[in-house]
DNA sequence: CCTGCTACCTGATGGC
DNA sequence: TGCCATCAGGTAGCAG
């Protein structure tokens, strides 16, 4: 997202923002989020965007002074539309002289914040080291295992920990180092934690470049990343037979959320 | 401090 | 067709 959206945006200024569902903006009462949504259009106002960063699953608009930060949660996404009009579900629309970029999330789970500094965002400074970052290495990811007795598919979708890995490429991840998702994470031995390390960056490069080509077409309101379903193997395919062994796919829940995995050849 | 559970929202899907 | 239950790519806030 903050590739394809870098050349968009990035040294045009919001000429104007309109808050049209104040729910993205505050969780509070009525009132506190027709405050938030009037601050954060106040704030926004004539300000130019500089740059586009992501820190884990966080956007953030770098602009002259502050920023905004972006998060989707499940089905918030971004779309670039050139006149004023709102079409659709847009919750938050940040209008500049050659376009409009709207934040839609029709389930309004996601959150859109102005504030001085994106540290100021608790779930931001509470990030651990980036998945796609030089900083996770082998030996740094070791450490964080063998400190945890949490079954090792819910360490990998703990941001605090490792930034960047969500459900799907968890079971993803798992499945290519052939590690059971409930196996305590610190019971796991030096080489599946170096297995596992690389099968999270292999299967986060691949998904980065598949979401590259073809780039989003932010044009189209209902654009998502095309062709992430050609590099999983296991996530969705409960009762499907294993990509490597034939044994079907099992679904169990961890944490509240689904995990795929094959039972036979993940041990 | 850590851990596990639930609320937050709405739309799509599948069984009956 | 309509109705109901279930599921969804995530995180914050709470209790223990």
């Amino acid at each position: 997202m903050a590739r394809a959206l870098r050349p968009l945006v990035e040294g045009r200024r919001i000429v104007r923002c309109r808050v049209i569902h104040p729910i993205v903006v505050s969780r509070g009462s009525r009132q506190s989020r027709k405050l938030a949504a009037a601050q954060l259009e106040k704030s926004l106002r004539g300000m130019r965007i500089r740059g586009v960063e992501r820190r884990g699953k966080y956007l953030i608009l770098v602009l002259e002074r502050g920023a905004v930060v972006l998060h989707f949660r499940f089905d918030g996404q971004l779309i670039w539309f050139n006149s004023k009009e709102t079409s659709g579900h847009v919750d938050v629309a940040f209008e500049t002289g050659g376009g409009t970029l709207g934040f839609v999330d029709p389930r309004h789970l996601g959150r859109v914040q102005y504030v001085g500094s994106p540290e100021e965002v608790p779930g931001i400074r509470g990030l651990g080291v980036d998945a796609l970052s030089k900083g996770f290495t082998a030996a740094h990811f070791a450490e964080l295992l063998a400190a945890s007795r949490k079954p090792v598919k819910i360490l990998l979708l703990d941001q605090s920990k490792v930034a960047g890995i969500g459900n799907i490429y968890s079971s993803e991840a798992l499945w290519r180092a052939r590690i059971d998702p409930r196996r305590p994470a610190h019971r796991l031995i030096t080489v599946e934690m170096r297995r596992l390390h690389k099968a999270i960056v292999d299967v986060l490069q691949r998904a980065l470049e598949c979401c590259l080509n073809p780039a989003p077409n932010f044009r189209d309101p209902k654009w998502r990343f095309q062709g992430l379903e050609r590099i999983l193997r296991v996530y969705g395919r409960e009762g499907k037979s294993c990509r490597r062994c034939s044994q079907p796919v099992r679904r169990i829940e961890q944490g509240g959320r689904s995990t795929y995995f094959c039972a036979k050849c993940q041990r």
